[in-house]
RNA sequence: CGCGGGGUGGAGCAGUUCGGUAGCUCGUUGGGCUCAUAACCCAAAGGUCGUAGGUUCAAAUCCUGCCCCCGCAACCA
């Protein structure tokens, strides 16, 4: 029997620069997920990839003296370019698409025709305040003293020839499916509020200011709205309107679409309209997470006030980066970042509390038992409260990890961790290596240790894939013993383990030192 | 009166649905231990829960007014 599918996407990102922390932070987390479900059994689907087209492209291009093609070439495939830096963060994406490749344009174009056909989309006209040298359109709030945003020269009243998206017909249907779809449930009231509940409006879908992107085939002029050609996306990945893949019956409908709140509107108003007129059934969720924030304030390239995952990483280990992300911020809502909460988060966490619990019991198995545990071992009362907890933990994981809780997911692996320090002084092992008849009671308490250990660290994993295979080798687990289902029974792990030192997991990092450090980057 | 979110010890948050002695993590201070990554364990200090009223035996929690912060209506995760 073929396994269950589970489809996820990250938006796909728009290059007209790097990529920064945030991007980081909704790729990783995705990427938990798919490692997660990996685990649970499930066949998925990972996709992410990149928006290429647009007026920003083309005028970075320009301005770079190179045509678009090349120049998102050079951000995505060019050294320390978006592969890269998933390479580097480890994310296991199980197909990468971008926008300007073949099959993809191709069914854009199928999508827009059939939506045409349909009369889904219409040929209108669009009116507005124009600016000429800019050759864009503004809203009344965009202006800026009344003039254009852009270069600040005047603006006035135009129109065109544009199509438009029937994007009203489908409101009523929205209004009542939303509740099942978006979360969290703070961003239904937002989009009820503003845009439903009012009166849902077409939208324009086509562009005649430039060229960068997929041509209307049969109006020769018109440019797809790149909201269409970016949001097709999820379906022409897996074959859609075209022969590249043939996957589209298996994964669709997608699982969960993780999506920045900013983008929330076109996921959950004109991504289901499309989907309605095309007759495709709808995702079951789409996610609207938070930002990261710095000094309170959005990042942008503009304002300069990004971080760059690579240095981060080189501070603290791409591992410790990602955990971080996952542990310190809600996924649902906004959360500010500094470099030392990232500093003392890490140091907390993981060099005092997991890094340096494997290093004592380790060492202490080696020092005791010169790195090899007996088989006779003697349990006691104290022992109880541990093992219950550790074969609890699963299932408290297993409740947020499926709510995308990620925070709280692993607050309780950590606290089982502390849990196990605590363990430590009330057993007192170098009190009982004392006596050599307490040698099989010295036994249980490492064994209970190294037993909670491989506990957390199985569901760390989808966390911190590299540490996690670090932390089995040196408490001899062996592959058997790295799944979910291991991890409900205390005492998998075999009793006679062989342990083995290795390097420090995560070193601790010098808060000040390293903030100086960072101060100029 | 556009819409949404938020204002809780030094920092970051939970608690508000269905009122009943204010909780967690980090930081600080004191003590303990020595297996360990100056780590670990224990304890303490520190808050009139934005503000002004109201309801109630009792309000962070319910009601009303006000103040402050952030975001959204643009191709920014």
């Amino acid at each position: 029997m073929d396994k269950e599918t589970f489809y996820i996407s990250t938006p796909i990102y728009y290059p007209s620069d790097k990529l920064h922390i945030g991007h980081t932070f909704c790729t990783v987390a995705a990427d938990v997920v798919a490692r997660y479900k990996r685990m649970c059994g499930y066949d998925v689907m990972f996709l992410t990839g990149t928006d290429e087209h647009g007026m920003k492209i083309e005028e970075s291009a320009k301005a770079a003296g190179v045509t678009p093609k090349e120049f998102v070439d050079g951000i995505i495939a060019g050294e320390n370019g978006i592969l890269d830096l998933w390479k580097l963060m480890n994310i296991s994406y199980d197909r990468f698409i971008r926008t300007t490749d073949d099959y993809h344009m191709e069914s854009i174009q199928k999508i827009f025709r059939t939506l045409y056909d349909k009369d889904d989309i219409y040929k209108g006209v669009y009116k507005g305040l124009y600016c000429t040298p800019c050759e864009s359109f503004w809203t009344e709030s965009q202006l800026v003293d009344g003039k254009c945003p852009d270069c600040g020269r005047d603006v006035h009243y135009a129109e065109e020839e544009a199509y438009f998206f029937r994007q009203s017909k489908y409101a009523e249907k929205i209004i009542e499916l939303m509740p099942e779809y978006l979360e969290p449930s703070t961003r239904i009231n937002e989009m009820m509020n503003n845009f439903l509940l009012p009166g849902l409006e077409d939208i324009c879908v086509s562009r005649t200011t430039f060229t960068w992107g997929i041509p209307v085939d049969f109006d020769p002029g018109h440019i797809v709205y790149v909201w269409v050609d970016a949001l097709s996306n999820y379906i022409t990945a897996l074959g859609y309107g075209n022969d590249k893949y043939d996957d589209f019956d298996k994964y669709w409908p997608c699982d969960v679409h993780f999506v920045g709140k900013e983008i929330v509107r076109l996921h959950s108003i004109l991504w289901i309209a499309m989907l309605i007129a095309l007759e495709i059934p709808l995702p079951k969720k789409v996610f609207g997470h938070g930002w990261l924030l710095l000094d309170g304030a959005k990042m942008s390239k503009s304002k300069g006030n990004i971080r760059d995952p690579l240095i981060l990483s080189e501070l603290c280990g791409v591992d410790a980066l990602r955990y971080f992300l996952m542990r310190e911020y809600s996924f649902s809502s906004d959360g500010n970042f500094t470099n030392e909460i990232l500093l003392n988060r890490i140091n907390a966490d993981l060099a005092n509390d997991l890094g340096n619990l494997v290093s004592r019991t380790v060492a202490m198995v080696i020092r005791y038992f010169d790195g090899q545990l007996p088989m006779e071992q003697e349990s006691d009362d104290i022992d109880t409260e541990l093992i219950d907890n550790a074969m609890n933990l699963f299932a408290i994981y297993e409740s947020n990890m499926e709510k995308f809780a990620f925070n709280t997911a692993l607050a309780e692996v950590i606290k089982l961790a502390s849990r196990a320090n605590k363990y430590i002084d009330e057993t007192a092992p170098w009190e009982l290596a004392k006596d050599e008849e307490k040698n099989s009671r010295l036994a249980a308490v490492l064994y209970n240790l190294l037993e909670t250990i491989r506990i957390c660290t199985v569901m760390l994993m989808p966390i911190m894939p590299e540490s996690c295979e670090k932390i089995f080798a040196q408490i001899g687990a062996t592959d058997m013993l790295r799944s979910f289902e291991s991890v409900t029974t205390f005492g998998m792990l075999e009793r006679n383990t062989k342990v083995e030192k290795g390097d420090i997991l995560f070193p601790r990092l010098d808060v000040s030192k390293e903030l100086d450090e960072l101060s100029g980057k």
